[in-house]
DNA sequence: ATCACATTTCAAACCGCTTTGGATTGGCAC
DNA sequence: GTGCCAATCCAAAGCGGTTTGAAATGTGAT
């Protein structure tokens, strides 16, 4: 026993586990000693590892319920090197400070597939001109193992940061002009677009306005595009006149809606990038003693948002329906399928929105 | 050098570095190594401990930024058994899937607090009968340092659940008929609107409706004491044929304004609890041809959602406004304090709501 | 009895940081 | 020269898990 002579320990330090917890809380090496077994097999048997015994790994079951083991999430992320948590990086416009609507319910979705699949959800709301910087941190301190691309612009430049950092990443909605592929998940908003305005078309409407959200934002690109491939393929001119982008509000659609109808050759018709700008525009069309769906027929985009429902039973507004909510479940489990590098999986999504015949639309009277 | 006897290493295993990220990533023994000292002085230099040269601080910060240092938050975490994380669990309502229009600004004001501080914010949504497993499992895995409680009911069970398991948080409203008392920071809902209802009872209006948010949440019961209240002053008797309680949608809004306009002895204002339930009304009244603000009056409150401005230069409705946003951003700021065992810092913050005067109100007219 | 081999278990290294308890050095008073 | 103290720095022991490499045990074939 020569190694005797190795320095004793200084200090016969109090179990850190009391001095952190108060009282002895339940961790691996403590079960471990419980069932006279090393944390080796403890944990192996835990994580259903091959090589243990099932009487073995039973008991050790039995015994974790039993004193309520749970693991320490940080000592495993520091093990494994896998953070266990995806993030998601809001933008903050810093200009209008405005915080989407939509967010909610897509994180509401993702959070979802995340808990099922023992992830967690980081949140983290920056200016926008610290989003670069918020990615380099998230990566080099290692806090996520994958993240979710909100709002993007066009030819967006995170998608070639998180390319280049190497992260997992999902985009919510593509960035046009993006010189390499990845990953997405979105609606198809072009083909919603076109399919709306061959509806109003076939209403007999022949001034249809758009009013769009803001046409940085890829979404709003690709929904003018349907609209002016409808209105093509009939030999309709687009009239810029009637076409409008801005903040999707209730005030904007009314400012717009109002404008547009007491101007000279009004629109009879609106297609309309959110219900809450739509909630506008009606307001225009009733404060002129007009009725929606009849005098002027209005159709607008339904995120499905849980506090915004588009009437109880039957819809209000016709609308181009497509849920956020399980768009945020698409890409959580896209994300997670990419982060446990399953290969073959798809890497991107699109999801058709429907066209929900609701009380806003009409035939065009002549 | 008796002990060099000690068994040596089993295997001359490749750097973990190189195993995991595929290159060397600048770690601390890594810096320490370039710099020439030993890790623990980096450490203590790069945190600020007072017992390292000013001159070898500054060549450590040097380096430190040369490479590109970040320190790897999981083993942070580990090693000082904090968490540097916040917790938001916000509950799914299981029946109606609502998730609160009002979350996604708070979380953003939070948000801002939090990144100053270091802290992560860590989002789970559960539905609420699961609620009571996410905060012990929050407890026992280690993963927040302290959390956010939303929505607070009366006589909330999460409250002392929270106390039990010794979990640092702050409410975000309050409990009515808490036994113990529990930090929170609110909007004095019931002064509001008093002050509200007050306001139109000066403007000379006596049939005031209360459309209120569902009851058994905290903040409703409040508004409603301070509308009660109000009315009781000028010994008006409350009629619960102008009372309603509900879901703060636009539909049920404008449901009920349609029907008490349309029913015997209509009101002559209204005080909404929420401003997407006042375009409902709003609806309810342009639809039979009256004006708000003339025929009828119309007082919302106005939580200051990013994406619902109260009119963009002068406000729309007369509002009782106040910020969530700030709110967001006062409550983590209590928290952290709380998690850093500040003493001294309040535990309770009151924020009183402005009363603004817009176009939706104006004098009774007989 | 012996050897090859599969099964089950374990000790120790490791993840990357913090923190404890010295060790070392130099200056200054005695 | 000695003792004391402050200023700096360091080795090693942690945090609570996972993972590696090997040991112990059992089993069937030779």
């Amino acid at each position: 026993m020569i190694w005797a002579l190795t320095p004793p320990p200084r200090t016969a330090n109090i179990p850190a586990n009391l001095k952190r917890f108060g009282c002895t809380h339940m961790n691996l090496k403590e079960l471990a000693r419980k069932l006279d077994l090393s944390p080796t097999t403890v944990s192996r048997a835990l994580n259903g590892y091959p090589e243990v015994n099932e009487a073995t790994r039973e008991r050790v079951a039995a015994a974790a319920k039993k004193y309520n083991y749970q693991p320490n999430t940080r000592a495993i992320r520091l093990a494994t090197g896998r953070a266990m948590a995806v993030g998601h990086v809001i933008p903050l416009a810093t200009r209008h400070e405005i915080v989407n609507p939509v967010f909610a319910d897509f994180i509401a979705g993702a959070g979802e597939v995340y808990s099922r699949n023992g992830y967690d959800l980081l949140l983290s709301v920056v200016s926008d001109d610290d989003e670069e910087r918020a990615y380099r941190e998230l990566k080099s301190r290692g806090t996520v193992d994958g993240v979710i691309v909100h709002s993007p612009r066009m030819r967006d430049e995170r998608i070639p940061l998180l390319h280049d950092l190497g992260i997992p990443f999902v985009v919510h909605g593509r960035a046009t002009d993006s010189p390499r592929p990845y990953p997405w998940v979105d609606v198809n908003n072009r083909r919603a677009f076109q399919r709306a305005t061959e509806f109003l078309l076939d209403l007999g409407h022949r001034r249809i306005a758009l009013m769009n959200g803001l046409e940085f934002m890829d979404f709003a690109l690709r929904r003018r595009a349907g609209y002016e491939a409808a209105l093509a393929a009939r030999g309709i001119p687009v009239d810029p006149a009637i076409m409008a982008s801005e903040e999707m509000t209730e005030t904007s659609g009314h400012r717009l809606g109002a404008a547009l109808l007491s101007g000279p050759n009004p629109p009879t018709a609106f297609l309309v990038s959110s219900i809450i700008m739509g909630l506008g525009i009606r307001r225009a069309i009733e404060e002129r003693g007009l009725q929606m769906g009849r005098d002027v027929s209005v159709i607008v985009h339904d995120d499905e948002l849980s506090y915004l429902r588009n009437g109880d039973d039957l819809p209000i507004f016709t609308a181009t329906r497509s849920s956020v909510r399980e768009a945020g479940r698409q890409a959580a489990a896209m994300l997670i399928g990419l982060i446990r590098g399953e290969a073959g999986a798809p890497r991107e999504l699109l999801m058709e929105a429907e066209l929900i015949i609701g009380q806003s639309t009409g035939p065009h009277r002549g």
